[in-house]
DNA sequence: TTACCACTGTGGTCTAACCACACTGTAATC
DNA sequence: GATTACAGTGTGGTTAGACCACAGTGGTAA
């Protein structure tokens, strides 16, 4: 076994037995290569693997930001190893988009009226009426579909979801400056947030998955990027 | 932006331009060191994170083996990566069993009649009967799993799935051992994979993936990880 | 022909140093 | 006394250079 994967293994036991938990700060890289007997290039080989899971943060200088300390982003980091396969041409768009599809309606089906995730997606729509510009509409849009996943409760379901976003994130951005007509392009996609959000409040699971699903592939379509029809 | 991420962002580029392909070498550490302009600390920085990705490979010594090779396996790093985030109490793991039954129910019910992953699925059903011990069982029953995943043609959804079978991996290989009897065990389980492997060749899609929620849920449950029952 | 062995290039590891950064405490100043 | 300036401290970030184990390659001696 390589000496890194021995610190990892080390520090996910810390992470296990509960004697480091989210928000707690990782020894110094000096201290721990000290107490387990290795070098520093080895600790530091290790803390970035981590570091690529989205499961710690490293801050140099000091004060609040400084040190390692434990978060919890599953959801980049799943986004950017996605994004290097589909890189490597192993992973095509259009199962990506598929399985967005898949998560996203899922999700919509299952989405808890009342809870606070959609009240935020309420507000998010309202902020992408008047977003200045493209970017800042992609940004809120991003927002608002995570914000809708979460109404279901799976954690992973909803990481998952962001994650497949943010691989193809690229492709999409680059696309929609060849749309030919931005503004009703945006109009369309805001009055079918809105029959979205409508049909969850209502209750209608169904409707809402259903609604989803013609959304997202609707949008990659007209961007030009493979969607799947994923017949029924 | 940090010197190792600079030498991702060159890599990245290799393999977006196509310069560098799956089965592709990297150029040797000390090489990209020299060309980047960087120190050979940084460039392994950067191939350890793309290690974790599953996107290369490094071998030690010289010959097939060696170097660092592009490879393709989104399935273990992801598994990796979830299961950290385990270890954190971010993900629960009633939600990635949940999320598991939501994409192996979906592949079952797309299962393409005749592609070779069932006829590989058929295969090792038959080894399975005569596994001599649990350990073995497990491992076969994980690459029935997969297979069945990939008959539906969508590598995303078969490495996602993958990933969060392996991320939870230990927890369920640690409780079978507390299954009240094994051998009945074994023997509903593989009459469970039979029945949907025929109801899959039946062309009975629905059924197919109502008996793998189930099989999937039952075998949880059993072991005593938390398992959502998932109402429809 | 065979067996041996030095050579070469790969990743793996370590040491020791220096840097930029951000806070902390002290000392000089007003 | 309050304010300012600054050295001190500890963090991660980066580098250079060395040595190791490993696995093929090719020459050489038996």
């Amino acid at each position: 076994m390589r000496t890194h994967e021995l610190v990892l293994q080390w520090i996910e036991k810390q992470l296990s037995d509960g004697d480091l938990a989210l928000g707690g700060r990782l020894p110094g890289e000096r201290t721990m290569a000290e107490q387990l007997k290795v070098s520093r290039t080895s600790v530091r080989e290790a803390v970035r693997i981590l570091e690529a899971m989205g499961v710690v943060r490293a801050g140099v200088g000091s004060g609040k930001d400084a040190g390692t300390v434990v978060i919890a982003e599953p959801g980049s980091a799943l986004g950017s190893t996605l994004r290097l396969h589909v890189a490597t041409r192993h992973l095509p768009v259009a199962d990506i988009v598929e399985t967005r599809v898949l998560l996203e309606s899922w999700a919509a089906e299952r989405a808890q009226v009342g809870v606070p995730e959609l009240a935020e997606a309420a507000e998010l729509l309202d902020h992408m009426d008047v977003a200045p510009d493209i970017d800042t509409f992609l940004a809120l849009d991003a927002r608002f579909h995570v914000a809708l996943a979460q109404a279901a409760g799976n954690t992973v379901v909803s990481a998952m979801m962001a994650s497949l976003r943010g691989a193809i994130e690229n492709y999409a951005g680059e696309l929609t400056g060849n749309l030919p007509d931005w503004n009703a392009t945006s109009a369309r996609l805001r009055a079918e947030h809105r029959a979205i959000l409508a049909a969850v409040n209502n209750n209608d699971g169904g409707k809402a998955a259903e609604l989803v699903a013609a959304h997202i592939q609707g949008f990659y379509k007209e961007a030009g990027v493979g969607a799947n029809p994923s017949p029924k």
